[in-house]
DNA sequence: TTAAGTGCAAAATATTTGCACTAGT
DNA sequence: ACTAGTGCAAATATTTTGCACTTAA
């Protein structure tokens, strides 16, 4: 029920680079394996803590480091700059996240080759277009929006805390 | 000299919110008018401090908020995650940064246009494409990697300071 | 055994906020 | 005058680091 795949992957990648593998190692791929898409480091230590409280989230920095460095995982910049982890197994992808509700959807790259394409023969820049999430309006806060007229405004106005 | 027409415009968007002119907001325009493409508040606040030390980096962060609101100013997240500023003026566009050397290239979004139509076509999803910046290697650096046959590691491995 | 890894607390960075004072209009 | 705006300092939030202790191999 958990994913040894993974685990024994991590194992093989960390001694070849003679790090070792932990139990705090193994728990952190494991919570990064159970969310379906992008996550923070905060829920992954959050996700960890629930059953190992001890656990400490610089170890969790550290540990997304390194995985990232072995190749395991990788990381993306959403909306608000907080930094989004997620495991690279699954091939290179993108997210459409909407900033009127927050939904992300996944997205497959080939979409983004054709730009991707251009960018290199136009400039002769190799694109990561996988290392920033797309922000908009989903379906669904495109009709609301348009519902209130409201064309002008880009951001719905964060001051509202007292 | 200096940015009347920006000025003005600001005076005026400032005067439709309820909100007033004052030297420091002025100050900040020009600032952000002085540079090329986007700056962080950070440098925002260093260039008008070394006219007018007394002036406070929050009050940076305010009046970029303020100025975003009123649409002459639009922010984007670059590579580390900092928020980068600038007037929004020109009307939209993108970046290319280069992960490699640091180097902006400025980018017509109409470059970005077929990816936005498919998305709103496959996804009804209304992306703001100008919000991220678009990293990855320039020509230069490109050549650099290939020399090295460094075709697998995604990130320059950033542990380097003692 | 022994170097790698961890927890903890403190530092560094980026940004926001409460509050008393200042200054546009 | 009256309220918006500012400086300052302190609070937040996120991520990094130094160091002594623990542990995988």
């Amino acid at each position: 029920m958990s994913q040894p795949q993974s685990a024994r992957q991590m194992t093989a990648a960390l001694k070849q680079h003679g790090c070792r593998m932990t139990p705090q190692r193994q728990l952190i791929l494991n919570a990064l394996g159970s969310f379906p898409g992008h996550v923070s480091a905060e829920a992954i230590h959050q996700q960890v803590s629930s059953e190992f409280p001890q656990v400490n989230i610089s170890t969790v920095y550290r540990t997304l480091e390194l995985l990232e460095d072995l190749g395991l995982v990788t990381h993306t910049h959403f909306d608000d700059g907080v930094t989004q982890y997620h495991l690279a197994e699954a091939g290179p992808h993108q997210h459409l996240v909407c900033r009127g509700c927050g939904s992300q959807q996944e997205l497959g790259v080939e979409l983004l080759e054709p730009l991707g394409q251009l960018l290199r023969q136009r400039y002769g820049f190799a694109a990561d277009l996988t290392h920033f999430a797309i922000v908009g309006l989903c379906r669904t806060c495109v009709a609301r929006t348009v519902y209130h007229g409201d064309t002008e405004s880009r951001s719905p106005l964060r001051k509202s805390s007292p």
